[in-house]
DNA sequence: CGTATTATTGACTCCATTCAAAGATAGTGG
DNA sequence: CCACTATCTTTGAATGGAGTCAATAATACG
């Protein structure tokens, strides 16, 4: 008996991810019309590219599981990871400007996204009244986060740690993860590279907080054992 | 005899800043429509507010003559300036995400400035077919400007007050103003906020370049005497 | 002219870096 | 399974750059 076959490529329309990633501020027939210019579920292993810095920008692309790190490089060698990304976040928006990336984007372990590629985009702005704005706002949230970003830095070490826990912590946990206990993908030396430090200083006050009992840290896994009282280290 | 009465403000169509503000991407009958949306040459005094953290956002800004500060409180009582702007460029972005301003803007100087309402933005866009684009690059533009900051803040003060003078400086030139002579509007305190330096360090590091030769200082009035000399201290 | 603001300069302190060494873990191949 | 290696992490000691505290100087402003 002929019967429509149902596309079973996981689109926009059934993501879980829909909450917090593109469609969010989509009505369902727009969500249907920005699903079919999306291409779902390319998976990388950890190490491998979504972009490279200097590429043309091609694509707007969406995390859909496992973990990326954003890494630009200044020119005089020194390497600095922007920001971490999960699930649901978008990436790419930097490329608008100059047509290019502006940073690498990395597999920090398996990994799989979806992709919007560039050339739909101006049509769909057009076609789907919800979109431009939706992008202007993942943007706007882009540069909200590096602001935040800027003025951490210019606080101590154990702040930086702090809110980097922090804001990992809840992050994941909007996205259904546990809040007190997750692998941050990242090596000291990383780490060092994202909040501006050292490894050492990394590693000494990780060192730290586990004494005070903030945490349980055992290499990369990361069990926060007292959210308030890391939480007072920048709000004190 | 009756004649067509010409508008006299200064629209986008015939504002000599049309290259590097709003309009740099668009046809001309497109620049047309986007200026009658456009309220233009509002003026204000030196430590006026055009917008206030935590307002509601309501309009996109472009700064027509004079500069302005980015500033914002994390709430802690932390004060960091984001960012000194200059004629043509575009301010508000940050408050598409949660629809409130991340920062205040305050003129540093008498200043004039246009303003895009954002009730008319999502019509624009649908009428416009290039100024989603253009909206999206100024966001991108904006996003990389942060992200070197970021970058930026792991460097010395050296680098840092360098940076930035090298960056004012270029910034100047494409507007037509002198690249090597100019009034930097901010205190040291201020400078110093913005680069997450104290006013002392701030004060020393521009003794230092004096010294050297890199620099004439006459309190807030700089003159470059050896650009490549200053550009050095960054790219070695 | 007097006051408030802003800027400079010096001396001391402290936090994070640097340098160095040793320990832990994961992965590989015999 | 163990040995071997590469990578990552921890910890200690010494150093240095920017912060802090404090006093003075220069400028702006009413």
């Amino acid at each position: 008996m002929d019967q429509m076959v149902k596309d079973f490529n996981v689109s926009c329309t059934n993501c879980s991810l829909d909450e917090i990633c593109l469609p969010r501020g989509l009505s369902q027939q727009e969500v249907e019309n920005l699903s079919i210019e999306v291409k779902s579920n390319i998976s990388l292993q950890k190490g491998d590219y979504i972009y490279r810095q200097g590429d043309e920008f091609n694509m707007v692309a969406a995390i859909k599981s496992g973990s990326a790190k954003l890494v630009s490089n200044d020119g005089a060698g020194n390497e600095h990871i922007l920001n971490v990304l999960l699930p649901g976040e978008l990436i790419g928006f930097d490329g608008l400007f100059q047509n290019k990336y502006n940073c690498s984007a990395i597999a920090l372990e398996n990994l799989c996204y979806c992709v919007l590629p560039v050339g739909k985009l101006e049509g769909l702005c057009a076609k789907i009244p919800g979109i431009a704005r939706e992008l202007l706002k993942h943007s706007s949230e882009a540069i909200n986060e590096s602001q935040s970003q800027v003025m951490a830095s210019k606080s101590s070490a154990e702040e930086k740690v702090a809110k980097f826990l922090i804001n990992l912590s809840d992050r994941l946990k909007s996205r259904g993860y546990s809040a007190v206990q997750f692998n941050i993908c990242l090596t000291r030396q990383e780490l060092g590279e994202h909040l501006g430090l050292t490894l050492e200083t990394v590693s000494r006050t990780l060192a730290q907080f586990q004494n005070i009992g903030f945490l349980n840290v055992q290499r990369k896994l990361i069990e926060i054992k007292d959210l308030q009282g890391l939480r007072q280290i920048f709000t004190a």
